[in-house]
DNA sequence: GTCTAGTTTAGTTATCGTTCTTATTTAGGA
DNA sequence: TCCTAAATAAGAACGATAACTAAACTAGAC
């Protein structure tokens, strides 16, 4: 799976801008970086990176990537897959339930909802696979989070 | 967030059922590790059931609590939040977009579906809070394997 | 109740992904 | 071109997790 240059060509362009507004150096290392994640239809992990860019640029260090991914991350021009940096968190709910993160604390509370349950892939990407179960994770503000941003936002205006 | 009595108790009716139908003895370990994954609503760290199991047994060892929590994973009676015991994995997709997952080779295919990207909470959970943004993880098997398990089986019947 | 195989503990060590430290290099502005 | 803050390379360090040991323990079969 291999990214189209022209969009490739987009997504570096945008690298340039987003640094530069930022008022980060484009280093050769970083700009290497991201074309490797970028041109990679794929979901690569941090070694993979390192060993792709390493054909053009032999004396990178794994550091160095991972500490570029991480600013990319920031600057919102990657992705993870999952919760990234967070050890492994356990659940005793074996029903097929579904996930509200709030983007404020952090806090994820199950739901359920037989409708998510049975999603399946929609038209156009029925060719992918055969679905068998579909999780849903919703990314929001809680309910606390949004009590307390309003006593903020009121204490402010005082 | 506490489980309540009566679903505690059924999931640990459920344990000793599992437990004896795979054959693996039933320990005050095992019993205690669970119950405090089960009893808990929340979706706590190894490190953290390690710290509450210790209030009612001292004694317990941090390396018994994965062990006994990899176990109870395996035996399908506690799940684990978002992807496990894998390295971190990068997307240079930004737009908002979903997966496919493959049960069986592991592979993710990215796919689109702007009827995903804005579900919100269903009925009866709205008071969780509010939705930004949704992604749908939709697990199953993809072409590819399914082929190969056809091709497989072909073979066995012949 | 006895036996035994499976389990736990404690302690040590290994591994793996990731991050830190420090000396060196470099991008980009003056 | 020169300067300096920012970035990098190398390798050591780190934290979570896993593996291994030997000795003690115990659940469940007999």
């Amino acid at each position: 799976m291999k990214v189209p240059n022209e969009e490739l060509q987009r997504r570096l362009r945008r690298l340039r801008e987003e640094l530069s507004a930022a008022g980060i150096k484009q280093t050769h290392q970083r700009l290497e970086i991201f074309r490797e994640v970028a041109g990679s239809g794929d979901h690569p992990c941090a070694e993979t990176v390192y060993r792709g860019v390493r054909r053009r640029v032999p004396s990178i260090s794994l550091d160095t990537v991972y500490r570029t991914l991480w600013l990319l991350l920031d600057l919102g021009l990657v992705g993870t897959l999952g919760r990234s940096r967070d050890r492994t968190r356990f659940d005793a709910d074996t029903r097929p339930h579904h996930h509200f993160v709030c983007s404020r604390c952090g806090m994820t509370m199950d739901f359920y909802s037989e409708e998510f349950d049975g999603l399946g892939l929609p038209g156009g990407a029925g060719e992918i696979g055969s679905a068998r179960r579909a999780r849903v994770e919703i990314e929001g503000i809680c309910a606390d989070c949004a009590r307390s941003d309003r006593k903020e936002r009121r204490r402010k205006d005082e």
